[in-house]
RNA sequence: CGCGGGGUGGAGCAGUUCGGCAGCUCGUCGGGCUCAUAACCCGAAGGUCCCAGGUUCAAAUCCUGGCCCCGCAACCA
């Protein structure tokens, strides 16, 4: 059985989680259940990275020390998944005692091959900041965000020969076409690699600046710098050096937000080669959510709570949005309009009003048995290429990150079966009681629509479910899959006649909208 | 000239690799159907494809120059 691991970022726990860290784990869900339906054993990783200056502040601020204060945001987030619908395998904080562990072994490994120097290191230091500025940073010899003048202050640290191993990566990306995807983060790290700006990476902190980090191994007056640490969170999680998860697993595919691409496109890499460890298989890269054309930001107020929003407009619903509204890649804005639209259009009047004046058509005809199929005309066998060939592009769109896209081929048939049930017409075949013919249309409309469930599932997990259970197939749920995605796009079949249904189906119902002059979209009461 | 992305009907986007009638979803307007969740189906209106120049039988697409927006270069998905 091939192995699929996917990690999302471990993220950085000096706020509460928000819509962007919703979307990443949600995008993360979606994709380990779309391998689980290709019959692949999955793993999913996330968690929190909990050392550094900031946290350690954060929590200075507050009068608490550092690891209660991990402790409760760590927590928060720990706990907010599985309310989104969310099952993770793993949950790893970076202040584990085994990840520690691993990010020593991981130090000592590279510092016994030679690739961690100690050096000096210069630079103008802003206490404010927390942070050195080169020559070429400072505006008029003063700090740009504190306009301080800033003191010249030489420190000795640790070294990772990253240079060493830029060439190599530089190779191996123009090499694999699909390593880091979409193909624009591809050209960016390039030029990031050409610009030759990229120099061995300062791995060290001395503990007379910050104590909140792992000792390194080798000397014990510093700390490692948070990011060397955060990125081997992805091995220690499987129990590198020594666990068997890691042979097995290892390497998987990562997915992160734009943010963070140079420490995962650059570094992380670099670090695994120097390790002597397999690079991982993709980067998957994505935009941010944008509220009202700006970045969410508490101090504008405009943060999205996903559990909130999830809450009140459905979780399925709500994690379809997000699938289906952003592309993939690019920044997107977020608002309740565009949530409520995507609800009242694709899945209500499109995908629910199809499936209950299928549904109910098939009970009044057939008492909701599915009927046995006769001959097929061409306009059936239109219909049956068309569902098939949507699944095929599905796959293999949501395979390659491509998850709006993914979503708006299903569409294509959605709108497809629309339109055939106005052209046949049941009701009037059945008017005219041309017995055999409903039949076939009937069987034809039920099948595609399982199909269309099918690959639903790892969108809309809890929707799907029930869509499937209302054509009498077996739900997904989470249980290891019943259902073979690859199969299933091959051979339009699935649902035996005689097969009971449903009588009628409200799995995706319509929010009313009220428009008030000023424009606003209100909820309609009941 | 630091690097990257972008500017296409009212809104959001595809199309630019490799030039060939400007496409999709939402919204608006008109019609149809009666199986259905005021849904669904058909049709229509609506565009100087940021600007200027160039190449070409032909440019949203290629070339040159310019304007504007966003991101990165700093530990917010």
């Amino acid at each position: 059985m091939n192995s699929f691991f996917l990690t999302t970022p471990i993220y950085y726990v000096n706020a509460k989680p928000h819509l962007g860290h919703a979307y990443t784990t949600i995008v993360a869900d979606a994709v380990i259940r779309f391998h689980k339906m290709l019959g692949e054993d999955t793993f999913f990783l996330t968690g929190t990275d909990e050392h550094g200056d900031k946290i350690m502040r954060a929590a200075e601020q507050q009068g608490r020390s550092p690891q209660e204060f991990v402790d409760e945001i760590s927590a928060s987030f720990h706990d907010l998944w599985p309310l989104l619908g969310i099952r993770h395998d793993r949950f790893i904080r970076t202040t584990d005692l085994e990840h520690r562990r691993a990010v020593q072994a991981f130090l000592q490994r590279v510092y016994d091959a030679g690739d961690i120097y100690f050096g000096e290191f210069g630079g103008h230091y802003c206490y404010g900041c927390e942070r050195f500025y080169t020559e070429k940073e400072l505006e008029n010899g003063l700090c740009p965000q504190h306009k301080t003048r800033l003191e010249f202050i030489s420190e000795k640290n640790y070294f990772f020969k990253m240079s060493r191993y830029l060439p190599w990566l530089k190779d191996h990306i123009e090499k694999h076409e699909n390593f880091i995807r979409p193909h624009r983060y591809r050209t960016e790290v390039l030029a990031m690699l050409e610009s030759g700006e990229l120099e061995d990476l300062c791995i060290s902190r001395p503990k007379t600046r910050l104590q909140w980090g792992i000792e390194l191994p080798f000397d014990n007056a510093y700390v490692c710098y948070v990011w060397f640490d955060a990125l081997i969170n992805y091995i220690s999680a499987l129990g590198w050096p020594n666990g068997p998860d890691c042979a097995s697993r290892w390497p998987g595919e990562h997915l992160v937000a734009k943010d963070i691409l140079k420490p995962h496109a650059v570094f992380w890499p670099t670090m695994l080669k120097a390790a002597g460890l397999p690079v991982y298989r993709h980067l998957n890269v994505h935009g941010y959510w944008l509220v009202r054309d700006t970045k969410m930001s508490k101090s504008l107020g405009n943060v999205i709570d996903p559990l909130e929003t999830g809450r009140r407009f459905g979780l399925d619903a709500f994690r379809y949005f997000l699938l289906r509204e952003m592309r993939f890649g690019e920044d997107a804005s977020f608002s309740e309009d565009a949530l409520i639209s995507r609800i009242n259009a694709d899945l209500a009047n499109d995908l629910g009003n199809l499936f209950s004046r299928v549904l109910s058509m098939a009970a009044k005809y057939f008492a909701s048995r599915v009927p046995e199929p006769s001959v097929l005309m061409r306009e059936d066998e239109a219909v049956a290429e068309l569902c098939l060939h949507s699944l095929q592009n599905f796959i293999q769109l949501f395979g390659n990150a491509q998850f709006d896209t993914a979503l708006e081929s299903l569409w294509e048939t959605v709108r497809a079966l629309n339109k055939y049930v106005d052209s046949q017409a049941p009701w009037a075949l059945h008017k005219r009681g041309d017995t055999a013919r409903l039949a076939t249309v009937m069987h034809m409309l039920l099948t595609a629509m399982r199909k269309t469930a099918l690959c639903l599932w790892p969108a809309m997990p809890d929707a799907a479910g029930r869509m499937l259970e209302q054509l009498g197939s077996p739900a997904a749920g989470n249980a290891p899959p019943v259902y073979d995605l690859q199969r299933e796009s091959g051979a339009f079949d699935g649902l035996a006649p005689g097969t009971i249904v449903a009588e009628t189906s409200n799995i995706f119902p319509r929010i009313d909208v009220k428009r008030e002059p000023s424009g606003n979209v209100k909820k309609a009461k009941n």
